[in-house]
DNA sequence: CAGGTC
DNA sequence: CCTGG
């Protein structure tokens, strides 16, 4: 068993990193977190300030879990308001993945228009379907689908996977990274706004998706998705930088066009600054426990 | 009704 | 607009 002592300088919070919804395909199996990344299914858990880990070197962990990034410092530069710091101040230790891009990218734009568990369930399914089966630990495993198979299924099988709209756009999204017409890889050199063009030019990713990409996978921690959620957080308790007639109109519809989506994401950048999506993943993960608890206090009543 | 997109 | 929780 292999381990990573942490620094207490710099706090890291295991369960937080894997329930906040960036990533869809680990499972918890008694105090182990199971994952399959880069091919390969291992296993990790936490105690304190030790890091444990079976089938894994620690320096992919520490890559992975990004244990590189000085949180502390983050954290300081996002807290600018009683919120923000409140979000900080619960959720401290929270890292953001640094995802593989092409897993990142079928994920999202799956991850349109449906909840947690039901794109767990997408994903799970793609990688049964289309994925390389591994053994660990007598149970099985598989590899995320590369673009190559995905590019070779009916949309009938993608379909089966629970994909229903979405199995076009995963479809052809395959199809131009597998023929090599589009180097995902190579959008980590390219200037922030650059990357999410060529994201956007992808059908299935829009302004929200290509956001989740760059900041997940493509080393972009200044990316701010705009989802609901987010929408939400922000006519609750930044509506102040906003007219008050551009709040009234967004919160009363359920999706965003671009240009509003635009100002809300760039707002998000210039407020918070270079980590603004660790803004946006402390804010949206503290919001959505905050609503879990009141709907659970709420039918506990009942 | 759900991490939006066409 | 697909579809499942």
């Amino acid at each position: 068993m292999g381990k990573i002592f942490l620094s207490p300088s710099q706090p890291f919070d295991l369960d937080l990193t894997l329930c906040c919804g960036q990533a869809f395909r680990w499972d918890r199996i008694g105090e182990w977190w199971y994952g399959v990344v880069a091919n390969q299914p291992f296993k990790v858990r936490q105690k304190g300030n030790i890091v444990e880990f079976e089938n894994v070197d620690s320096g992919f962990l520490e890559k992975h879990f990004r244990l590189g990034d000085d949180l502390p410092s983050i954290l300081k530069q996002i807290a600018k308001d009683k919120h923000a710091e409140e979000a900080v101040k619960a959720l401290n230790g929270l890292r953001i993945l640094r995802q593989d891009p092409w897993e990142c990218l079928i994920s999202y734009i799956c991850a349109t228009y449906k909840n947690i568990s039901a794109i767990k369930q997408m994903l799970s399914n793609l990688s049964q379907k289309f994925g390389e089966k591994r053994v660990f630990e007598n149970m099985v495993f598989y590899t995320f689908p590369t673009p190559e198979k995905l590019a070779k299924a009916s949309l009938q099988e993608l379909a089966s996977c629970g994909l229903g709209y979405r199995a076009k756009y995963v479809a052809e999204t395959a199809k131009k990274v597998a023929n090599g017409g589009f180097a995902l890889e190579e959008l980590k050199m390219k200037p922030f706004e650059e990357a999410r063009e060529m994201l956007l030019t992808l059908p299935g990713i829009g302004p929200k998706v290509a956001d989740c990409i760059l900041l997940f996978s493509l080393e972009r921690l200044e990316a701010f998705p705009v989802d609901v959620w987010i929408k939400r957080i922000i006519t609750k308790y930044y509506a102040n930088y906003f007219e008050g007639e551009f709040v009234r109109r967004i919160s009363l519809k359920k999706s965003l066009t671009k240009a509003e989506y635009e100002k809300l994401s760039f707002f998000g950048r210039k407020y918070f600054g270079s980590f603004a999506g660790y803004a946006q993943e402390y804010l949206f993960h503290y919001e959505r426990l905050k609503a879990g608890k009141a709907k659970s206090r709420s039918s506990f009543s009942l």
